[in-house]
DNA sequence: CGGTTTCTTGACATTTGTCAAAATAGGTGG
DNA sequence: CCACCTATTTTGACAAATGTCAAGAAACCG
């Protein structure tokens, strides 16, 4: 996994070997930070688009008082939002989950990669485009999904977004987070996440033990979740399924 | 109101009297919907970029069971997607929730328009953006926010967002959405909605009668739902307010 | 091994949903 | 302008889902 980067994208488009090697040019050094640190935060000048290499990340706000929600999860590969350059000011904070590693790419670096390629510049689009319907089936989940239909959601959804990546096989994935980081990713208490957590161990539907989610019956899943994989447009189909880490 | 599209541009960047010609050129035949109808389904192949000229319409996603969700809400002047052309297939649908009137911009002419003017390729951009920042802003509300302040801060963002395009003042806009609409977007039953919103007649802080919502006092609104107007991104100031309808 | 984080449990409170019906408002044809 | 029909809003009684608080058990870390 030396360029979830590419490897994403591919799943967006057919990336020609240019294209992979601007890639990686366009990519500064990789630097390194600690679970719980700030790659970001409210109020930031965003300067550059940040890409995940290892480790989870997240997007979240909180609330004066003290109410914090995650928005969204980035996985190695993810880069956070290819235009943020455009804004002045950052209204949510992008944090480590885990020891993340990521690397910069300046506004300048993507923009030539754009100009030079129109099937980079198009699968950042297509990225981009993914990533809001992700956001936007993150509203569904908290609109009108129970509890357990949340949480079997995310499952379906982590699973093939790191298979995107070659980081999961089909019926078992890493999963780095604790149920506190769960809670406040689907707006629930980490009191409850727990016990539904239980009760979908009890139905058999999956393990979860040593930060690893495994699924014993994927299918199923998937129908109480109500998971259709549409929106995450994969276009272009996922390579051979890696039991990967 | 000749031109929402062009007004909510603006308060992304500053529009040349040229860009303002090429965006009203660009711009197709206005075409109308009755109430209910939709402009997309889910599964469509979008082909061209809608944008809202009159009225309201939403995007939402319906489970199978039946469980719809309204995952955002389009006002005049906003734009689906400028790049929604580049994907294959619906994941969610388009519908009209007041008559509406609404033109597109075919693919082409949207990239003709980017190529031609780049004030108007960063204002898609920041549009583009700031649409984001808003569904991120709908999962916050989802995730940790209690149904009045679900309410508060839901109006609050409409009323700055219809001022943005001059269809607000500064305490009243239109609301021409039933409870039952406001329910499947804050994701609560339209009994609940009900009380909710006697809850905030109560308290003497709005009022809502034919479609029209007054903000009493708005500071405490705010206030209540949490609600900071950063996210909006409107980096360009709002013009005089228009005590419009 | 000791300390910290994470997970689990129980008893109970609160919010929100459900169902069903009545009241009100709005719209249309006569 | 009235009468009627439909969509919307409002109410009440009750059920279910989820949150709160507090404490103990287990896992993890150096």
């Amino acid at each position: 996994m030396l360029d979830p980067l590419a490897e994403k994208l591919s799943r967006y488009v057919n990336l020609s070997v240019a294209d992979r090697m601007w890639l990686a040019k366009a990519l500064g050094p990789a630097r390194s930070l600690p679970a719980r640190a700030d790659l970001i935060d409210v109020g930031d000048d965003p300067h550059a688009v940040n890409v995940i290499l290892e480790g989870w990340a997240c997007r979240s706000r909180q609330l004066i008082d003290g109410r914090r929600q995650i928005v969204s999860l980035l996985l190695p590969g993810d880069p956070c939002d290819p235009h943020i350059v455009l804004l002045d000011r950052m209204d949510h904070s992008v944090s480590a989950l885990t020891p993340v590693v990521y690397a910069q790419i300046s506004g300048p670096a993507l923009l030539e990669l754009m100009a030079r390629s129109p099937t980079l510049d198009r699968a950042f689009k297509r990225e981009a485009l993914a990533t809001v319907a992700i956001q936007r089936e993150w509203t569904v989940s908290l609109g009108c999904r129970s509890g357990i239909e949340r949480l079997a959601h995310l499952f379906c959804e982590l699973r093939c977004r790191l298979a995107g990546v070659g980081l999961a096989g089909r019926t078992t994935c890493p999963l780095p987070l604790t149920q506190h980081d769960l809670a406040h990713a689907l707006g629930q208490t980490s009191v409850h996440i727990n016990r539904t957590l239980q009760e979908l161990r009890a139905q058999g539907l999956i393990a979860l033990r040593g930060r690893r989610l495994t699924i014993h019956d994927p299918d199923r899943l998937a129908e109480i979740a109500h998971f259709d994989p549409a929106y995450l447009h994969f276009t272009v189909g996922v390579g051979p399924p890696a039991e990967g880490e």
